[in-house]
DNA sequence: CATAGGGCTTCCAGTCACTGGAAGGTCAAG
DNA sequence: CTTGACCTTCCAGTGACTGGAAGCCCTATG
């Protein structure tokens, strides 16, 4: 398989693909021309990498997961760890976010948005 | 005042003031031996900097917004129409996250997290 | 007067995970 | 034979800092 075919069925930029095998997750081979030569199971690492990456685990997770994944004798609580420390970490992304935005809809509330120069929303952030 | 009067006072490392004039953000005269030297009104800049930043707007945006405040013909609805684009961000923000919180928390509950390697995160990873 | 410490300066490099673009090789179709 | 889509490498940039090295400045103490 060439990069454009596994990065259709992975559903990422052919870039993202160069990029994985630069820091080393994915190893393909090389054909004569060049090209990369991506097996079935290279692909089937991409996708499972995409999944991860779409659910916000970081690279450095990702490559963990990958080594769990082909390690026929992990046990599951490693995985569980991994994914149970990154929905920590999301939780606390949410709450930042719920507080900005809690914040931020009562300015936009309070401020009339017309031609006149008197802003609510300034002011809080010149006053606290 | 020293920049780390200012650091103090705005709650920002003295790293990032820096960073803040290097970007035109403040511009800060010079004593004679070279350091920089703040004003009240550079310090009260950096305050209002400091808090937009906490509440998520960007670098540019906080550009612009510290201009709005700068002008005193400025209409409140240019500042409201920054701020409803971030607040609408930050929604979509929130939704994406909630959406990899749910994923991620479903699959924590189902996986049993002890010595044996069958995991339902790695398989769901793996098949969809 | 020397020195020790803290604060200040600049500049360079690194972070994270890509992304854009230039310059050029390869391949299949018409 | 040419066109156009694909592939290659390499370099640079993103956002908003952050860390660190090398060195100057200021104050306080011995």
């Amino acid at each position: 398989m060439n990069i454009g075919d596994v990065a259709e069925r992975a559903g990422l930029p052919a870039k993202t693909i160069r990029y994985y095998e630069d820091i080393g997750l994915v190893r393909p081979t090389r054909d004569a021309n060049g090209y990369r030569a991506f097996t079935e199971q290279d692909a089937h690492k991409l996708i499972f990498l995409a999944r991860a990456r779409a659910l916000g685990f970081s690279i450095e997770e990702c490559r963990a997961l990958l080594a769990l994944w082909e390690d026929r004798a992990r046990a599951s609580a490693d995985v569980r760890a991994i994914a149970k420390d990154h929905l920590a970490r999301i939780e606390e992304k949410i709450a930042d976010l719920e507080a900005m935005r809690d914040t931020l809809s009562d300015l936009v509330r309070s401020c009339a948005g017309d031609n006149r120069p008197d802003c609510p929303i300034l002011t809080s952030l010149a006053e606290g």
